[in-house]
RNA sequence: CGGGUAGUAGUUCAGCCCGGUUAGAAUGCCUGCUUUGGGAGCAGGAGGUCGUGAGUUCGAAUCUCGCCUACCCGACCA
């Protein structure tokens, strides 16, 4: 046997098996730009499965695709003030246009003489130069609502970055919608949320609890964030989707306003909203263990390996005379099939590279199988396998699929449930933060006991869930650390 | 951006403290033979401006300083 590397084992270092794992399963890697990932193809596939699934629910909501420019003038950034208190912090900021040959000889240099006269800022998210063209598009109320979403690229120049998680340049879908009514726009807000949600539970099989933010966690410009919160595997919380009511705020910085059906001026209403590359970063923790990726298999690139198990050429066509009719009836059913036909490695070899890429089923088949008209048939999420007749594999394995999606969501449902208590006493939700996990307690509503909290524990509110959540309403109390009335228990964690 | 650790072959690392031929190992990669039911074996081969720029020195992977990048701890954030 080999010395091949094994993961960091999740329990010696949680942090350091993400990192691992992301590069071994072949997801991404570092470049040579600070905090900016490569994505692999691999990673990338499953971005775009992401993308491909998302893009069909926003169209089913009516909303159309469109693109906007990478580079925002300085100006316009300024227009919204908690807009640009937001993320002046991390701009990359476009000052020259031109380089020139260094007079020393030592390759190019930046040509002073091509500085520009404003400058131009990599966007961060694009709601101002958005607005700005809304502004254009929009006269009356018959040019309303504008749904539009965009999948892009934007840039904050982060401290600390991860792969995924956290990176200076990312992958984002960005959607702006202009609504002639507060209600409309508040009723898309939210509408969006529920396409996240059901997104994420169903495509991406992580559980999330739908709620609003507490307005320290609030987006900058928003009257109010809704967002959706998964619990990881370490039992941080990591946020994988926003959707901000962005009120009249926008509108009136780039003065966009519509004609009603009764001749008046109104300011336009808004939303945004948006998930990024961070969801790679969430489906990893959500599934993942030591032995590498666990895909969900609505997103997974490969649902299905085969391995033929064969000594000689002439045995392996054997074995393809009943694999590629299996493989051939699994794609005809729209399931995503490889047959690994490499002689170069060993089976053994190959179980566990499709292990670290989390590839969902794996069928193997060798002489054995051939005599007795069986096949093994393996499931990552479970790691079990067991040898079955070839009869009837194709519905098995389609059946499987499912049955691997469900428990997935299942499996991350109860480990959320499992690490959600209720805490009453400041002193014991100090104690039971250190833990992970979701804690369920009350809170005054101010920013100030919020602002203490998190000082004080690391911990934030994560969310305030919507009333629609049955199990985690609770009845009005006092707040643990004030003793001030409070409306109901809200989520607190420790979060990424 | 502050504190800490590190950067040598594709990867993981040894060598550095105490400067001195041609910089090593494992693994991976290539070729051939052999093997294939949980990361096979043998033989041969290719692969490194020692992160980068200065400096000290007769001589630097090794000593000094700057810069870049990654990781950990803070502050900041999707």
């Amino acid at each position: 046997m080999a010395n091949f590397q094994k993961l960091t084992p999740r329990s010696e270092d949680y942090s350091k098996w993400y990192n691992e794992l992301v590069v071994k399963a072949d997801l991404a890697e570092q470049s040579a730009v600070r905090g900016c990932m490569v994505i692999k193809p691999y990673g990338y596939a499953i971005w775009e499965t992401i993308q491909a699934e998302l893009d069909k629910r926003f169209k089913e909501k009516g909303v159309k695709n469109a693109y906007f420019p990478l580079l925002i003038p300085k100006s316009f950034l300024s227009r919204e003030a908690e807009h640009v208190e937001g993320f002046a912090k991390e701009c990359a900021v476009v000052t020259h246009h031109r380089l020139m040959n260094d007079p020393e000889g030592k390759g190019v240099v930046v040509d002073p003489q091509a500085r520009l006269e404003e400058e131009l800022i990599i966007r961060p998210t694009s709601e101002t130069i958005i607005w700005n063209t809304y502004k254009n598009w929009i006269n009356s109320y018959r040019d309303l609502p504008i749904l539009c979403n965009q999948w892009c690229n934007v840039m904050r120049w982060e401290m600390r970055t991860r792969l995924f998680l956290r990176t200076a340049e990312f992958l984002w879908q960005e959607g702006h919608t202009a609504h002639a009514t507060k209600e409309e726009a508040e009723d898309y807000a939210r509408q969006m949320l529920d396409v996240y949600a059901d997104f994420a539970e169903k495509v991406m099989a992580i559980p999330v609890v739908k709620g609003v933010k507490s307005p320290n966690e609030r987006f900058a410009g928003a009257l109010n964030t809704y967002c959706i919160e998964a619990m990881m595997q370490d039992g941080k919380a990591l946020q994988a989707g926003t959707s901000h009511f962005l009120g009249q705020n926008f509108a009136k910085s780039f003065d966009v306003q519509f004609l009603t059906n009764e001749n008046k001026f109104e300011y336009v209403w808004a939303t945004s909203w948006g998930v990024s590359t961070r969801l790679m970063g969430a489906l990893i923790m959500t599934h993942s263990d030591d032995n590498g990726l666990v895909l969900p298999p609505h997103l997974a690139p490969i649902q299905v390996v085969i391995v033929p198990i064969f000594r000689k050429a002439e045995q392996l066509g054997e074995l393809l005379e009943k694999i590629n009719p299996i493989a051939d009836q699994l794609k005809a059913l729209g399931i995503r099939v490889k047959v690994d036909t490499d002689d170069k490695y060993t089976p053994g070899y190959k179980f566990a590279d499709y292990e670290l890429k989390g590839v969902p089923v794996r069928l193997a088949m060798g002489g054995r199988d051939l005599e007795n008209g069986t096949i093994e048939i393996a499931r990552r999420d479970t790691q079990t396998k067991e040898t079955v007749s070839i009869d009837g594999i194709v519905n098995t394995v389609q059946a499987l699929l499912e049955e691997i999606q469900t428990n997935l969501l299942q499996k991350a449902l109860s480990f959320r449930v499992e690490n959600t208590r209720s805490v009453d006493s400041y002193e014991e939700f100090k104690e039971e933060v250190k833990k992970g996990g979701f804690i369920l307690a009350h809170w005054d509503g101010t920013p100030e006991t919020e602002q203490r909290i998190k000082e004080e524990t690391k911990a934030t509110i994560r969310c305030i869930p919507l009333p629609e959540l049955k199990e985690f309403q609770s009845e009005p109390g006092v707040c643990m650390v004030t003793g001030k009335p409070s409306a109901g228990r809200v989520v607190f964690a420790l979060s990424y």
